[in-house]
RNA sequence: UGUCUAAUGGUGUAAUGGUAGCACAUCUGAUUUUGGUUCAGCCAGUCGAGGUUCGAGUCCUCGUUAGACAACCA
């Protein structure tokens, strides 16, 4: 590669960092998922950060899941993070888990404790919430602030082993509470939760660390340099060195930066929101190829190449934007183009009968798989008198910018003869019932007249031995451009059409062993990937995205 | 009426005091056995006012606007 993209800001960070010595001018990175939900796009964009920051400044990226609250996670999670970071194209270092520091985290706690900056407080959260006081007005202090260390101990001791209940006390951090910084008043260390046993630790711990005294330190536990991570934890910095330099007992420091969470057009961003549209029935789950999770685009038919292209082209910065969905269906398109083959398919067929074609007469064509890529191949095609093509294709009385059959005009039918539409069966109603041509003799590819000109090629497929499919069209989820920052209930703006599903489809006849994942291209239609729930004799295709629009439907 | 962060074509991003460039989208024309692709072209931008400088998108000051922050979530 010659041109080089410049270096994103954080890229630049850790470049000068290295050639300043800093930390030793070592580069380690983390990735620290909640198992709380799956993956999604959002999450791939700070994914390639994290690993090729490593990668490419030679560290390493480890992953860790960031598991202090356990009434949230679950281990379901944690195998579905690991699987979709691997089909990524990436290999963390170690596997970490915040649970792992628990003991070192409870010590931390009553060191905290012992030399005077923490203190057990058994006010209820309302009371507590109150006295935080508001961005403009400071807050009061809790009346347990000054509780005697030795009597802080032996409460938290009591939280963590089970004889106080649930919400009736936590831990806090003594520090400010007037701070301008709402993170300083007195933050929240240790909360208890009994009613959920955690994923990997069940019920031995009964106190649990909250993020903000969780996070910074499993980051210096393990060496990390570069904390990255999205812009909202910006005011949260100032506490996360706040914390490690009470304990620290060296010059080694993580840093926290934080660039731009990624937000897409028509699609919604948030875990809580895709829970909330999986438990509901909204989409068929987490994999849905309408959501925008990392197993949803993948069951669509979205490869990883095309979602690094895509993460490459949006590039990290602090400045919080809107991504054009059609610049993710752009990169998907342009990957998918050259390695997929072209096939035939026939989503509203109606009969094409060649009537000067002999009956029972077949003959095998060979066609590209794909024209732009000679490495996919060929395939053989049967062609005979009667076939299926597009009802669209077809068009009484049809106006000069309709390129297609209508009485007396030619088109070719791809990779094989041109023909000269003759008329058309109707039912009582006047409904097109088939479609009648001729073909013209030495049209076919390589013969003497098949330079002929026509305005258009259209799609066809043999009826005796075409196979038959579902095909599975998928819209955006959203009406709206940025449902993420509806005021109201964001049910209002589900598209109704998000799925549409079509029976009946007529596909070639090599179709009929595709296996799930394979992707094809249907010749003027989008590009397709063959969905899971295909079963024998039943192929479904999923839309993965179709081509872009054309002038005319 | 707090603190923090930011502001470059419609959208996203680059220019690290020295020619404002790229991509997507839109539009136009050519090519095409996909109304796709490809190729060529058009349109279009430094939030405002001062200042520093030979020179400012970049540095400084003051505005304006937008976003984040007041969970026992992460």
């Amino acid at each position: 590669m010659a041109e080089e993209r410049s270096l994103n800001f954080i890229e630049q960070i850790v470049d000068n960092d290295i050639k300043n010595g800093v930390n030793s001018g070592r580069v380690q990175t983390r990735f620290p998922p909640e198992p709380n939900g799956y993956l999604h796009i959002g999450h791939a964009k700070a994914i390639c950060m994290d690993f090729d920051i490593a990668r490419r400044f030679g560290g390493v990226c480890n992953l860790r899941f960031d598991d202090t609250n356990p009434a949230k996670e679950d281990t379901e999670y944690v195998d579905s993070i690991m699987e979709d970071i691997k089909w990524l194209g990436y290999q963390w270092g170690n596997v970490y888990y915040a649970s792992d520091y628990f003991d070192q985290l409870y010590d931390l706690a009553i060191r905290f404790i012992k030399e005077g900056k923490a203190y057990v407080d058994e006010q209820t959260a309302e009371q507590i919430a109150e006295q935080k006081g508001t961005p403009t007005q400071p807050g009061i202090e809790s009346p347990y602030r000054n509780r005697p260390i030795e009597e802080n101990l032996a409460l938290f001791e009591k939280m963590n082993s089970g004889e106080i209940p649930e919400g009736a006390m936590v831990l806090r951090a003594k520090i400010d509470m007037a701070n301008s910084n709402m993170h300083f008043r007195d933050p929240i260390m240790y909360r208890i939760i009994t009613s959920h046993p955690h994923h990997r630790t069940g019920t031995k711990w009964k106190a649990y660390p909250m993020y903000d005294f969780a996070h910074g330190q499993s980051d210096y536990f393990e060496g990390v340099t570069h904390s990255i991570c999205t812009l909202e934890f910006v005011v949260h910095r100032p506490l996360y060195d706040w914390f490690i330099d009470q304990f620290a007992d060296s010059d080694y420091r993580p840093h926290q930066y934080e660039f731009n969470r990624l937000n897409i057009t028509y699609t919604v961003m948030s875990k809580r929101k895709m829970l909330q549209l999986v438990k509901e029935g909204v989409v068929a789950g987490w994999d849905d190829p309408r959501m925008p999770t990392i197993c949803g685009l993948r069951r669509r038919g979205y490869t990883p190449q095309a979602i690094h292209d895509f993460i490459s082209r949006i590039g990290y910065t602090k400045v919080e934007g809107v991504i054009d969905v059609g610049l993710l269906e752009h990169c998907c398109r342009e990957n998918l183009k050259a390695n997929t083959p072209r096939v035939m398919a026939i989503m509203k067929p109606i009969k094409l009968i060649v009537d000067n074609y002999p009956e029972g007469q077949t003959e095998q064509l060979i066609i590209e798989n794909n024209p732009d890529n000679p490495e996919l191949g060929t395939r053989e095609i049967t062609f005979s008198r009667e076939l299926y093509i597009e009802r669209d294709d077809y068009m009484p009385d049809a106006p000069k910018s309709f390129f297609r059959l209508t009485e007396g005009r030619e088109v070719r039918l791809k990779g094989a003869y041109i023909v000269r539409c003759t008329g058309a069966d109707t039912d009582q109603y006047g409904n097109v019932t088939a479609v009648h041509c001729e073909f013209i003799p030495n049209t076919k590819t390589g013969e003497a007249d098949c330079n002929r000109k026509v305005k258009s090629t259209i799609n066809w497929v043999n009826i005796a031995n075409a196979a038959e499919a579902q095909v599975r069209l998928y819209d955006r989820l959203f009406t709206d451009e940025n449902p993420g920052i509806y005021e109201g209930d964001f049910h209002d703006l589900l598209n109704p059409e998000s799925l549409q599903i079509v029976n009946g489809v007529k596909v070639e006849a090599c179709l009929a062993n595709a296996k799930p994942g394979d992707k094809f291209q249907f010749q003027k239609i989008g590009y397709f990937c063959v969905d899971p729930d295909s079963e024998n004799g039943k192929t479904i295709f999923n839309r993965t995205v179709s081509l872009k629009d054309n002038n005319y439907k």
